[in-house]
DNA sequence: TGGGATAGCATGGGATTTTATGGGATACAA
DNA sequence: TTGTATCCCATAAAATCCCATGCTATCCCA
């Protein structure tokens, strides 16, 4: 479970470390290494490891071949998605374009979120959560019990 | 089950014997440690084990992808949560912006909640405690018998 | 029931390991 | 070759492990 936020920096050549407990998480996975998407919901990046993406083709896989959504996520997640393998030192290159897309540059944010994590530039980030805490507490009626066998949904 | 308070020292290294019966409750767990996440409702931190963090993503899960409260209770309570390992002796090291948040130094109050726990200034618990027991007693209807087999409650 | 033995707990501090990060060397591609 | 990506090693700071100690609660047996 990714849990947490951290701020790391991006070196010259474009490598930034990924906190060791986001590490943890996909450790024993078949991949070594995280999976990580412009997000299209801003400008951020969105990440898991390789069994969250697993899990999104096996959502994606109850829907028709041809369903508009379906084809529209696997477009946006799945076309779009790069596959960073650790170095030696736990830390990952980022891709130029990413950068760009998430408008990073020195700093980072990694924010974990339970089965997938963000990645934010620490400005963006600081402003998009600022009210979390007083939103959290408007809203924390809808954190609601739910029975124990009931799917949650994978998305 | 998290029961009973216990006020234990934080020594220089910022570290602090989590009570033994808490750390019963989470033992056999796939975490052998605590979460620990600044309260969105006051200058106080709230923990649980790792099984607590799953029953509110399910619940999390039920809600709509883009739903503003489910984005902020993940922002608060996800995002900004702590992954607390017990040391060989039981302990966990509180990280510095917690402390701040929650004014703890010195002496940390554990109290047990149930299902999860809250973590207090000791001073600042004696004050919040002052009139538990008449919110209690003005509450008291709202402790209702539930048939065995119903599944328990998130809180 | 008393009281000594034993085990578990909270706590302190030194030693060791991990983490984040920088930079050189090496392989690969255009 | 020149730029790009990957691997490898070095390092300082931080986190963690490990052992020791006093205290308390529990156990056990006379």
């Amino acid at each position: 479970m990714f849990l947490s936020s951290a701020t790391n920096t991006l070196d010259a050549k474009g490598r930034v470390s990924v906190p060791a407990d986001f590490r943890a998480v996909v450790a024993q996975s078949a991949f070594d290494g995280i999976i990580v998407w412009p997000s299209f919901d801003g400008a951020y990046l969105e990440g898991g490891g390789i069994a969250l993406l697993q899990d999104y083709q096996r959502s994606l896989e109850t829907l028709d071949y041809y369903d508009e959504g379906r084809i529209a996520l696997q477009r946006a997640i799945f076309a779009e998605s790069r596959r960073l393998p650790f170095d030696g030192g736990g830390r990952v290159s980022l891709p130029k374009d990413l950068h760009e897309y998430a408008g990073l540059n020195g700093k980072i944010t990694f924010v974990g979120l339970g089965r997938r994590f963000e990645i934010w530039s620490p400005a963006a980030y600081a402003e998009r959560s600022e009210n979390v805490r007083k939103l959290a507490r408007e809203n924390r009626h809808r954190l609601k019990p739910v029975p124990r066998d009931a799917q949650g949904g994978t998305l």
